[in-house]
DNA sequence: TCTTCTCTCCGTACGTCGTACTGAATAAGT
DNA sequence: ACTTATTCAGTACGACGTACGGAGAGAAGA
């Protein structure tokens, strides 16, 4: 996660940017205006939103289509463009709504059991909508539910005294762990929405490749690692180990620097 | 990067899986057989390869379509049909090309050094293919350079003694943080191939949000660590810090164990 | 040599997508 | 009642992956 804030006029803040980037925080951060003059609206932004969600939890996020999400709600497709200005800025919305529900570690604790709580929290999220980790979202949207979770691991990371550098470096690594964590999770239990083939499948239909070529002389350690059953997945536990290690190291440079 | 290999009975493993997947991994691994009828082929599976290399490089891996790729060869988009199977297929071989060109660390070196040349290596392959980071590949192609680069990791990782179960993860550790590096850096370097907005015209549309949303008050780490100028990108750097925390952590695990 | 069979190349076409444009219906302000 | 802003949605355009089928090339069998 890396924010950047770009130089700005000291004018009124309202014309800043474009339209289309303010027409879409605006959308992020505060409700809609139910709108004066025309006719009464037939859904709400959040009933989009949600819609949204539902087809990318049924059918996967390549299902996320404008013409899906309309079908879902009993409208047309073009519709939907009064609501939310595309598809990707829809995608923006339902993301910062799946950031929505997290809840914040309670500020008392050592630092190291609120790194711990945020990193399970955003464990479960991405369970409850895996669409997260499908989507190859390259940046986060600027919504209010996202922002305040950055702030609150930032926040938790800088209980450690360590310098901004480090602290932005520390959070990005626990965020990268979790989200790496649930990719691979992710991609074993479900469904490749493209060709509706699920993990199973996908293997069986490799399977010639463990006869023909895949050799244990040449993967010795991946065979070795194989036959002990390490590659299954264990139960519940699946970020604490990685967790554990990565925050264990983050211990070592504070004592490191305390000491001098 | 998680391996299942499914039940697999025993006979002809020639015949295992269904066709196109032993068509794929015969892809992979093998040469392809420049067939004995009809008329000679205008190209080879490498030039094709190559040419989808060249358009996810120049245009953004969005722009990676059929019709694209056959226009730089100047050939029809269905002619590609008949060296690979589908676009999900091409890609899957350019990803195991971009990984063709990695080097092995020096296996005498210390199982630390080891990896961290691995990490470093798998950089340095991110920041030549981007293309790599911004695909929202659910799962590694079976080719004979990523999974060599895959068994290298491991074996790196096992020479610190530790079980199959830890090497594992603490393989992942190391891939999801490498990624996660790159793909924040690639984020704030490239284009969004969807839109063709920069990341600075990104940031300056949305500049509004500063100015109106966004206080010191509600974000007070996040505007410390700003105003610290910590959020700039380092200087080549970019994935030691993190390395470094992660492989102490792993160090005192092994102390720990060793000790008891 | 002539036929047959297989393989390459690729034009056409179908179903998908995001969304620009247009126009009809609607309701508030005047 | 008239004006004006807004919603809803049909149609259409240019992209996409790729199924299908046909034309032509060249090796194998007669």
């Amino acid at each position: 996660m890396n924010d950047e804030r770009p130089e700005i006029p000291d004018t009124d803040p309202s014309t800043w940017g474009t339209p289309e980037g303010r027409h879409m925080i605006r959308l992020l951060w505060d409700p809609p205006e139910p709108a004066g003059r025309g006719p009464k609206q037939k859904l709400t932004l959040d009933q989009v939103i949600e819609a949204g969600m539902a087809v990318a939890a049924a059918d996967g996020v390549d299902k996320l289509s404008m013409r899906n999400v309309a079908a879902k709600l009993g409208v047309g497709a073009m519709s939907l463009y009064t609501y939310v200005p595309g598809r990707d800025e829809l995608f923006e919305l339902m993301i910062d709504r799946a950031y929505a529900v997290r809840s914040m570690p309670d500020r008392m604790l050592p630092w190291r059991e609120q790194v711990e709580i945020h990193a399970r929290e955003a464990w479960d999220m991405y369970q409850t909508h895996p669409w997260l980790i499908r989507s190859n979202l390259w940046r986060m949207p600027l919504g209010p539910h996202v922002m305040d979770a950055q702030e609150d691991l930032y926040r938790a990371v800088s209980l450690t005294g360590l310098p901004h550098r480090e602290v932005a470096r520390i959070a990005g690594l626990v965020e990268s762990h979790v989200f790496g964590v649930a990719r691979s999770a992710i991609t074993d239990t479900s469904v490749s929405s493209n060709t509706g083939v699920t993990a199973d499948e996908y293997w069986d239909s490799r399977s010639s490749f463990w006869g023909t070529y895949y050799t244990p002389e040449r993967f010795p350690t991946m065979t070795a690692i194989w036959e002990s059953g390490a590659f299954e997945q264990a139960l519940g536990d699946e970020i604490e180990f990685g967790l554990a290690r990565l925050l264990d190291g983050v211990e070592i440079l504070i004592e490191r620097r305390t000491d001098r």
